[in-house]
DNA sequence: TGTACATCAGTGAACGCGCGTTCACTGATGTAC
DNA sequence: TGTACATCAGTGAACGCGCGTTCACTGATGTAC
């Protein structure tokens, strides 16, 4: 709840603020809660307003849906930060529990990160990048080649790789948050992190 | 479009009627296309008439998500017909091809059959169960009880292994559906279905 | 076999809601002279 | 340093839309006598 009286005529930096209002939006209720109407009432501002920055409902809400790829990013990043650099294996199984507990935590914004219309080319796109400049699937990538350096992955197995380990992690997710495993207790969603990425890393 | 026009007064079926017109509406547009007043007009019938078969919109949309899971039910089933019943691994890896063959035939079904709150408890309800009664879910805890019967999986990997796998197939699943990989050309996702099944049976 | 009547499936009309979006406007800001 | 003016961010009012849901009703059906 943002909104902040204004004293000024002009709000200042009126974009940022109906951003953050979605993304809270988003964080709240996922992307069908990201609405336009809300967003400028948060914002201070008369609906119509944000059309001199976003050309309607679907271009805030992928401008939300890029902001939370980068949070999930960072999520990422911070989960693999404190591991020695030289720990392939380490890293990788952190990129994994870091995508699980982002979304756990944030589930609204996880599925707002994967709602919009987004190919892989948007995948990759910069705004969608964590702190260190690299995208949740480049950082899978690196942790991958990581483990193909330390040798603790066939080199005919890498190609490709990155959407197989990607996907049983992305379902992992989707069950836990949407689907049938939504009531699963904590621990058990631990157990069953740990077991899914030992069945990963078995399986490359 | 089934609104066929009535000579009687009374509908005959319409609670059939609406739940069909429901489950074509989830066909074309996934959950939330699945809209009462649209399910009452195919079905040539004033709005509120559904309220006498439906609490709500929220009961025909579950009723048509388990309609949904059966029918995913009996797709996987359909994938293991032909095959021998002592082929523990191929029966096994039809079940994952049956899946993603469902989630790409019918994405709006299948986006609609998780669509709704329902615990583990509701994914064994026989409501969602296929042809040969069985859901999904115990579809595939018997092709992992076959697995490990035909000595090609250790005993101790058993326990919870269904929410592995199933989280594996979920995800490529979703990604290929509404996700980052919607754009993939069929014989790359075949090839991606095969690969991800292949490393599943490794981890297992 | 025929008539009275209760049942209840479907009707007709209306409600309030919140949405996205368009229009012509106003008035604060900053630039050019 | 001061004034005229262009810019354009935000205003005010309104639109049409389709939704889910509620109300009191009507009239076909089937049962009881």
């Amino acid at each position: 709840m943002a909104s902040a009286k204004r004293d000024t005529y002009r709000h200042g930096d009126l974009r940022q603020a109906l951003l953050d209002a979605g993304i809270e939006l988003a964080r709240e209720g996922g992307p069908d809660a990201v609405v336009l109407r809300e967003a400028t009432r948060r914002a201070g501002v008369v609906p119509n307003a944000a059309y001199r920055h976003f050309a309607g409902r679907d271009a805030l809400l992928h401008a939300v849906s890029l902001a939370a790829m980068a949070e999930l990013a960072r999520t990422m990043e911070a989960e693999q930060a404190p591991l020695p650099h030289d720990d392939a294996r380490a890293r990788f199984r952190a990129l994994g529990t870091g995508y699980l507990r982002f979304a756990r935590a944030q589930p609204g914004l996880f599925r707002a990160a994967f709602y919009v219309p987004q190919d892989m080319a948007e995948a990759e796109a910069a705004v969608s990048a964590g702190s260190g400049g690299l995208t949740p699937f480049q950082l899978l990538g690196a942790a991958l080649d990581g483990l193909l350096t330390a040798g603790l992955m066939p080199g005919e197995r890498r190609p490709g790789a990155e959407f197989l380990v990607w996907a049983a992690m992305h379902g992992m997710a989707v069950l836990l948050i949407d689907g049938p495993l939504r009531a699963l207790p904590p621990p058990q969603v631990e157990d069953a992190t740990r077991l899914l990425i030992d069945m990963i890393e078995r399986g490359l």
